[in-house]
DNA sequence: AGCCTTTGACCAGCG
DNA sequence: TCGCTGGTCAAAGGC
């Protein structure tokens, strides 16, 4: 797949399959793929991708899973950082439709260092700036709306 | 060769 | 105490 996560938006491909789920009711999948034949798909044609916000981060997918109690898929990214330990989860609805009207991003925790991306998009007004990222690009800000998304999902 | 993505299994917390 | 859900780690594959 396309890892362009310096140019493009992350693309995740969600593919609806049954596993351990003992309750799962008539959850349908919208894409209606072949029953056992065709298990090799044609280069991404039949799967979904989600397009994922590019927040300037970089991320590395760590896990992902389909959580029946919302009925969404979850996907958990870590920053790339070793010594940075911020996190973001994201989430979406089975539906493709809905999907991409519906994701839902989160992040925990904050960046110990500054936006990757801002330094290689650093071009020519370094000397006005610096190193103060202003408005559009300010984690702070970001990471408090994360934490309303947070607290609104974590709820202990 | 390195890095990232993907899927499954394991573990922990809570009811 | 067991079962279930959510979350994380690990191994394999692909680029
Ligand atoms: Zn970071």
């Amino acid at each position: 797949m396309e890892r362009n996560m310096e140019s493009a938006a992350m693309t995740t491909e969600a593919c609806p399959n049954k596993e351990t789920s003992m309750e799962i009711d008539e959850e349908e999948n919208e894409e209606g793929h072949g029953e056992e034949q065709d298990i090799e798909p044609a280069a991404g044609n039949n799967i979904y991708k989600l397009v994922l916000p590019k927040d300037g981060y970089e991320w590395k997918k760590y896990g992902q899973k389909f959580i029946n109690n919302i009925g969404k898929f979850r996907s958990y990214f870590k920053c790339q950082r070793t010594e940075c330990s911020a996190k973001k989860r994201v989430e979406w609805l089975a539906s493709e439709e809905q999907s991409k009207a519906n994701i839902r991003v989160v992040y925990k925790g904050a960046h110990t260092h500054m936006l990757p991306s801002d330094e290689a998009a650093d071009h020519d007004q370094s000397k006005s700036q610096g190193t103060s990222s202003s408005s559009s690009s300010n984690p702070n800000q970001y990471n408090l709306l994360t934490q309303v998304l947070t607290l609104r999902n974590q709820s202990t």
